[in-house]
Formats: structure tokens, C-alpha cells, sequence
DNA sequence: CGGGCATCGTACCGTACGTTACGGTACTGC
DNA sequence: GCAGTACCGTAACGTACGGTACGATGCCCG
């Protein structure tokens, strides 16, 4: 859906009250947090659910970004598209608008007919791993990377960047990292990774070689 | 609390509303489907806000179990204890109860003065770590595992359990592991973890060891 | 047997909120 | 100038639901 630039307005304020109130706010709320009147919100988003709906999908679809190369790959070029997609990535998951927005998406994700898990986790894990996994491929092919399925492969990372600290965050846990700590981490979980699925490493571990 | 035959029932019917209708029931539905009166679940509960408290609470201390071994370990022991421990976790986070729980502690964690969040986070990941940290270092006494933090030896043994497992199905995803499956992970993470925190093998990653 | 107690079923109250309706205002094109 | 359009502000409607009140029913205990 196209949107004016009132219109990204509204989805702002219906944002910012989200975040405030940790709930999904009523259109009375966004209407005058808005400044506009609830008889164009229900023109312009057909009722709460759409309203919604367009604030989630937008802020969603933001989280794009960071364009990885796929193809001349050398070790330093794919730890470094690894680091820069691991704090990102953890960057994402710990802002404020994040952490509401799937708190949101979650409530709902168990109710028929609501779509916002569904968009949340489209833009989400999924889009994640759609980015990801033509990297780690071609870090394969490329002879630096050792792995027979590139979703486990990348669900392995997926584990050792988020670990526990989206759940912990969602579920209220005040202790949000440092910028530092994600930096730090970013650098570790990747390290990892390459001790795990490096193809300059005997495999001293469980995880399936290609033979 | 201490809770009576009756009572439980009544927590029972709580929750399956809740995992069919995927949202916290409603007073009337709680009463309905339990056979009780409305008068009753204030006079035991207090209201709604302790009704689905003591749902939460209840079902969420049932998580406990599997005692482990903190002395006197030897890497089969260990290693023994850390797949039933993965097992065990994902069994529980993948489970329809749990889902359904953690959506609703989630779905309500960024609201002022709701303690259901609080609630699954301490009987959740805390209590996951709480209970799996002395093991790790009682492998590290043994000589079995090398690591500096072992918060930070939990956190990725966390990570390489859950991975994106748990997110997914509470945004919505429809694909819950087998049996198989979750033991077979279990078996691999914990491989995994190995590789990467076992003493006998040589630090080719970026784990921060003892020295 | 009879009074107290716990519980059920149901009716009722107040409020919050989604939704709709409508009058008023500014701007645009003819 | 004037119709048409878009939007604002506010009032009103209907419903869902948390919470309360009350009579009816069964049970325990003296």
C-alpha cells in the first residue's frame, strides 16, 4: 500500500503510543495523538486491524538493509558480512520499537485470522535466513565454509547471535546490552560459527560434513 | 498458594480456553467451561489479573525436574546430562501449553504492573540457567569443559538448543519439531557445544578461555 | 431438624472501546 | 462564487467484558 506522508503520520504516532503503552493502542489514542479524526483512520486503514497491520508491515519492512556480497568471496570479506549481519541483527532485536512490535505480533500470533505474526515473522527470522543463506552458500562454495544443510547451518548462527536475549527481552527483561556488548558479540557468536562450520578445521564435533 | 482439587480444575479449564482461543479467556468462559460461578473465581483468585496468574504460575512450575548431577562427573555423565537437558527444554518450549503461555506472558510483559512476564522469565530461561550452571562447572572442575564465564558457557548452550526454534513458533510458525527431531537436535547441540567448550579440544575459535 | 457455609446460576452495573454519523472548515477546479 | 472533496472534532451507538449482587441449592455440624 502506497502511504502519504500524513498518513506515515499516523502510523508514527500509532508506533510511538505502541512502544509507550506496551499495548496495541485504541483509535481514540492514535486518532488525537495523531491529530487527525478517527472517521479518516477508518477510511484511510478500514478499521483497527488494518490499522495496525500498516504500522507493523512498515516498520517491518525497515529492517532490510545491508546488502552482502555472494559471489568472489574470501574468509575476511564473509567473516566480516557476518559480523556486520550478526550486529544488525542484534541491534534490531533489541530496540525499543523491535521488542514492542513483536511483543504485539506474539500476542496475537495464537488468535485466527490475525495476521501480524505471520507479517513479523516474514520479516523476521524468515527474512533472516533468506539473506543469509546465499552468503554461507557461497562462503561454501568458496571452500571457506563446511556444511551439508545450509538451514542448519544457519540456524546454528541464528542460535549463537540471538541466544536468549530476545526471549529475555520480550518476556520484560530490563537488561537491555550495550552497544559495546553487541559489537563484542557480534565478533564472538561469528567466531563460533567459524569454529563450528570453518572449513580449515578438523571437525571435532557433531555437526554433519558433507561426506 | 495452596490449591484444592477444585481449584486446579478450574486453573485447568483456564488454560485449555487459552490454548484453543489463543488469548486470555474471559471471565465468563472461565466459569462456564469450569462450572463454577463468577462469585467463585473472584472469591479465590481475586480476579482476572489473579486467575490468569495463577494459571501461568502453576503451569510454569511444572517446568522443573531433571535433577542433575553436580559431583563426581565424568563426560559421559556430562554429556548425558546436557542431551536431556536440551531434550527437556525443547520438549517444554515446543509444547502447546507452553507456546500459548508464553504468548500471553509476552503479549503482556511491556505493560506497567503485570507480573505475568516476570512470572514465565523466572521459571523460563533464569531457571533454566540456575539449574544447568552448576553442572557446566562442575564438567569445568572435572577438567571436562574450559570456559571463563559460565554465563556466558549457558547463554551459548542456550543459543545452540533453542536457536530460532522458539521465536518462530510463538510468531506463529506451524511447523513444531518431531519427536525425532528434538531428540536428534538435542544430541547435536550438545555435540556442538562440546566442540566448542570441551577441554580436550584446542581453542580454534573465539571463546575467551581460563589463560 | 435447623442454621451456617460454600458454591452455583443468573441477572445486573459501569466502563472501555470499536465503529459510525454528522456538522464544520479548508482547499481545489470550474 | 460554488460544488466537490478531504479532513477534523465530537458526539453517539452497540457490544464485550470485568466486576458485583442475590436468590437457590446442597452440605456439614450441632
Amino acid at each position: 500500500m502506497e502511504l502519504t506522508e500524513r498518513q506515515q503520520e499516523v502510523l508514527d504516532a500509532a508506533l510511538a503510543l505502541l512502544v509507550e503503552r506496551g499495548e496495541a493502542p485504541t483509535m481514540n489514542a492514535v486518532a488525537e495523538r495523531a491529530s487527525c479524526s478517527k472517521e479518516t483512520l477508518y477510511k484511510w486503514f478500514g478499521g483497527r486491524e488494518g490499522l495496525l497491520t500498516a504500522t507493523v508491515q512498515r516498520q517491518a519492512s525497515q529492517v532490510q538493509g545491508l546488502p552482502v556480497p555472494e559471489s568472489g568471496v574470501d574468509e575476511e570479506v564473509l567473516r566480516t558480512s557476518l559480523v556486520q549481519f550478526a550486529r544488525n541483527w542484534l541491534r534490531t532485536i533489541t530496540g525499543e520499537a523491535s521488542i514492542a512490535l513483536n511483543r504485539l505480533a506474539v500476542g496475537e500470533a495464537g488468535i485466527e485470522g490475525r495476521a501480524l505474526g505471520r507479517i513479523v515473522l516474514e520479516n523476521g527470522p524468515l527474512a533472516m535466513r533468506r539473506r543469509l543463506e546465499p552468503v554461507l552458500e557461497a562462503g561454501r562454495d568458496a571452500g571457506l565454509l563446511d556444511f551439508a544443510d545450509s538451514e542448519e547451518a544457519f540456524r546454528v548462527f541464528f542460535g549463537l547471535v540471538v541466544r536468549d536475549t530476545q526471549i529475555r527481552l520480550l518476556l520484560g527483561d530490563a537488561k537491555r546490552p550495550s552497544r559495546q556488548a553487541i559489537d563484542d558479540h557480534a565478533v564472538q557468536a561469528t567466531a563460533q560459527f567459524f569454529a563450528l562450520f570453518g572449513a580449515d578445521h578438523r571437525g571435532a564435533d557433531g555437526r554433519r560434513r558433507k561426506t
